[in-house]
Parts: C-alpha cells; structure tokens; sequence
DNA sequence: CTGAAAGCGCTTACAG
DNA sequence: CTGAAAGCGCTTACAG
C-alpha cells in the first residue's frame, strides 16, 4: 500500500505484526526452539497468524542464519533399480521429513561437467550409495560439506552388513529345497556393479557352504558378448542344475541363452533372480526372483543420516531387511502346483 | 587465530582483503556483472586470490540476497523409465550448468506425505513432465514458486508438441515394411501413463492413416490379469499380424501371451516395443523397439527452463527428436538376414 | 516470559 | 573504474 505492490512474501515480521509479538517470538513459537517458555495464548496467536497468513519461511534465509540447509543429499549410482529403491527412498524421505529435513536424490553422470549438486547445495550431509572417490571427497571438503557417509577411510557402503545377502541366501536356499544340489552363481560383468556382485555372491557361498553343497560355480555374465552361451553349456556339461543369478537381468540372460540352446528351463536348468523386477515376471518363462524389502533399509538411510546432521552417538538399530522369494517357472519342480 | 579457530568458511571478504579490493569489486569480478568495468589488473589479483584461498561463494546467502536460487527442479513421474531418462537428464543439467543453474529431479510418491521438494528447495523453476493438480499448484504459490511450467492452465506438458509419436510412426513404418497391413495397438491399462499412451497411440494411427492402412485395433494390457492373453487370442482371429506396442514392457507382455498361447512371434504376431529398454534385448524372442534419442529432449528442457527463470521472450528453436527402429527377432521376417 | 540487536555471506543500487 | 552501505529474512545469544 505505502509505496508500491513490493514485499511479495509474507515474512516472520509480518506475523509478528498481526500476533502482536516480536520477531524474535514468532521463531521460538514456530521452531519450537528448546529452553524458551512461551505462554499457551503467545502461541496460539502466533500460530494463528502464521496459518492466516500463509506464512513459510524462506530456506536461504534459515540456512544462512542457521548454519544448516537441513537437506540431505543422496547420491545414487546410475544403476538399474530405480523400482527397488523407490520404496526406499520414500521411507526415508519420510522419515527425514518427520525431523525437518529433505531428502534431494542426485545421479552424477560418469562423463558429466556439470558441477556436482553438493557445490550448489550444500547439504548438511552426504549420503553415498557407493563409497566417494578422492575427487568427490576433496570436492565437498572444499565447499564446505564435512558430513559425508561413508566417511573418506570408511570403505563399505552404509548399507552392507545389514543387507548385502540377504536375498542371496534365500536364492540358494529355493533351489536346494527344490532338489539342486550343483549350483553356479551368474555374476554381472557390469564394473559399476562390482561391489554388490561381490556381497551377493560372497553371501550365496556361504549359504551354499552351510547346506553342504559344493562350491558355486560363477561366470562373468555379459549382455551380448556370448559368454551367457558359453556359461550355460558349460554349466550343463559340468553337471550344473540351479543358477543363482545375481539379478534379474543376468537371470534373463542365462535363461535366454538356455532356451536358445535347446536346454529347458527350469528342466534342464533352474534359474533364480534377485529384486523381482517388472523384467521377471515377463520373462518367457517367468522368472523366480527375489523380493526386498527396502522400507526397512530407507528408515535405516535416514536414521544414519540424521545421526551424522545432528551429531548423536548412538548408532542406529541394527537393520533387519526383510526378503522372500517369489517362485515362478524358471524354478518350478515337476511336483509343484 | 584471534579468538579461536572459527571462521571455517572462506568468504568473499577474505578474498576481498588478499586481493586488496572491496568485497563489491570481487562480486562483480567472480559474477561477470554487466556495466562494471573493472581493469585487468584487478580482476586477475581477485581471480586469483579466489582460486588461492578456494573460495566458494556461500549459495544460501546468494539465494537470500539475489532472490534467486538458480536451482531448477524437475518433477518426475514414477514412470519406469529411467534408462531412457538418463541421456536427458544428464543433457539437461550440463546445458543449465553452463548458465549457472543446477538442475534437482525428484519423484513425489503418490501416497507421500513427506513436504514436496519445492518448499524446502525455493526452486526459480519447477518443470513437471507431466501437468500439476490443483493441490501442488497451490502448494507451489504459497512457497513463493511463480515459475512452473506447465504453467496452471496449460495442460500439455512441454515435450509434447515435439516428441510425442516421433517414435511411435516408426514402429507403424517398421510393420508396414514388413508386409503388415492389419495392425493392433497395445495400450497400458498404468493410469499414470494415460497421456503419453494417448500421444503415442494418435501419432500411430495417424501413421497407419497415412500409408492407407486400417485403423489399429487397440486393447488395454495388463500385467498379470490375462488381458494380454485375450487381446492376443482377439487379434490373431480378427486377421491382425502385426501389434504395436506402447512400450517394451507392453510388448514382452503380449509376446509371451502369443508364445504361451502357441503362436509364433514373429510368424504369426509380429511385435515391435518402444523405448528400446534392456528388457527388448534380452526377451526370447528379443523385441524390436524404438530407440529415441532423448538428449535433444534434455537441452530443450533446459532452454525452456532457463527462458522462464530469466523471463526472455523468444521461445526455444523447434526440437527435432532423432529416433530409429532397433529390429530384433520379434518383427524378424523370412526373408530378413 | 518476551524483545532489541547482532550477524549469517552475499547482491546491488548508489555515490564517488 | 572502485568502494561504502543497505538489505535479503532468518537465528540466537543476550538482556531484561
């Protein structure tokens, strides 16, 4: 009104103004800030105003002042499972937002120029999927970012002890119950992968160890490169009968090259996947996978975040992932339904 | 060293004082401000004394001052689509890069209750691929976001003129080719898809329009409701041998209907996939597909991005999609190599 | 129980 | 060609 339509945003002073209190109040009462007594009317009226007028704070202003973006950066490998992780990431997004912070899902790209996100960011914290390389870490150290997961030394990624194997085990396990007693594992011949191939096949072995089965026989499995063909008859001619595949791609893969090779799947050879993408149950013939549960583990993500942002020391509760197998044709036994 | 260890940050004032100018001269230095001239010999010692101190300007305060974040946020649908999405997210962050912005994607989760992006991020603009409901559009104005494209009224969504069917004609093309004259659609029953199956199906129809052929016979499919066994068993009666699918997904799904129910793909359905997904290569039989290349589709959506966020006027140069068949067994004819 | 005030690190008219 | 200064909208000791 005085002067011209300027001051498009409704500011903290602005409620004060109409709550009748200082600009001051209107941030104790908002932020619930610890250690202050406000009286039960001041609060009401801020409240009331704030709702009336609509107000929201402005981020830049609050992290400015405050020190914290409140914002938590998580970087993600540019794998394919983007519909296995969704679910993951919804719970921590949740659960971050329930303490007032959010979640930003960044990819960099393997050639990418761009600048990464941390630089115009600056997160109160970095969560990598993977662990960072020396030129990542100096990157964020030079921009100001000093809560990274995993830490510079830290090599494992955050959610290894919890949840690598945890489907691997049970891949093993389907196809002993079904009678297969040589197993091989199909390993992804992706370098990208490279870490969580080793998890899963590290946990496949041992579970096959405990059943007394044989060592897995594994093989790089590539896309196109004709080395699923040349697996597979190895395999067979080895004596082979259940594949555990490290995913479902690599699951599809094999029983491609099996069913090319005249083999029958799964009479010739079972073949089990993991994730239960879309992929497996289109598969002709449908393929038996494994499903994750990864609300658990983005829980876990926040809380792990959370605890870096805020400094506590407990560390968080140990993570039970939970995980089933979904039976489809590429395992089924003669005598099943 | 005065007091304690404080001061972790760099800021403009310590570049200021080892450069020996005014904090204002190394804003106007570090940010190419048009009408200042300043002198080599000034702008060398700031430059310098920037890469020296390694300063990185605070974004929050640059935010808070300029009224600006120069963050660009990308609403994604839950679409499955991340291998195709990739090239153009990674495209369109390296153009929005070079003019200083960052691009943020996110993917609200339909039953989240988590804050939306927008309000803890204060975006200059928010892109949807797909148009906003009335909730988010509101939600947006009440955090300051004015910039949203597509704008409220405008339902299109802004890759719509260009891309919509520059595939999908393809496919039409690739059949008739191969001698197919009576050609079914195969449409997703996924309601978050609704107007992208739509522009794909008018583009195709459209196509076969034009090369005189009868108007496609389209089917909803679903995935585990025997509607692909039904749309397969209609089609073969009603003549038709050739079955565009709206993508690889819908294509795997008919293809092994029609191989369950004992026809061969592609002697008596041929069907051809869209997106070119790792599913179509591994498939038995492998799907043809269409390969768009969505990089063009990236350096539009930042232009389009950039033209909102600085207010210009001309509108982006027209976006020609490149887009070509990936012929695999699945539209193999006799006579094919 | 509440307020006045300094300060976060920038940008940007404005004055020289 | 360069600098002094106000201001962006918050948070947070500090004083009452």
């Amino acid at each position: 009104m005085t002067k011209a339509t300027r001051q498009q945003r409704v500011t903290a002073a602005d409620v004060a103004g109409a709550a009748g209190v200082s600009r001051a109040t209107v941030g104790f009462v908002l932020n619930d800030t610890p250690g202050q007594t406000i009286s039960e009317g001041t609060r009401r009226r801020v409240l009331e105003a704030a709702v009336r007028l609509g107000y929201r704070p402005h981020t830049a202003a609050q992290a400015l002042a405050s020190g914290r973006s409140r914002l938590i950066l998580l970087v993600l490998p540019d794998w394919p499972i983007e519909y296995s992780m969704r679910r993951c990431l919804d719970e921590a997004s949740l659960a971050l937002d329930r303490r007032g912070y959010s979640l930003v899902t960044y990819t960099p790209h393997a050639g990418g120029r761009a600048r990464p996100l941390w630089e115009s960011l600056s997160p109160d914290v970095v969560v990598g999927f993977t662990s960072f390389g020396a030129e990542d870490l100096a990157s964020m150290r030079a921009c100001g970012v000093t809560k990274v997961i995993p830490a510079a030394g830290q090599g494992s990624p955050f959610w290894r002890p919890p949840v690598a194997g945890a489907g691997s085990a049970l891949q093993v396990e389907h196809l002993h119950e079904r009678g297969h007693r040589r197993l091989a594992f199909g390993a992804s011949d992706d370098a990208r992968l490279g870490s969580l191939v080793q998890e899963r096949f590290g946990a496949a072995q041992a579970c096959a160890g405990e059943l007394g089965l044989p060592e897995l026989d594994v093989r790089r499995i590539g896309r196109d490169d004709g080395s699923a063909a040349a697996a597979v008859r190895h395999w067979h001619e080895a004596g082979v009968s259940g594949v555990v595949a490290y995913n479902d791609d690599i699951a599809a893969v094999v029983t491609g090259a099996a069913v090319r090779a005249g083999l029958s799947v799964p009479g010739d050879l079972a073949v089990i996947g993991h994730d239960d993408s879309p992929l497996a149950g289109m598969f002709v013939p449908s393929l038996s996978s494994v499903r994750v549960d990864t609300a658990d583990l983005g829980r876990y993500l926040a809380e792990l975040a959370l605890q870096e942002a805020e400094g506590s020391a407990s560390s968080p509760a140990q993570l039970a992932v939970e995980a089933e197998v979904v039976p489809r044709e590429s395992t089924r036994s003669r005598h099943d339904g």
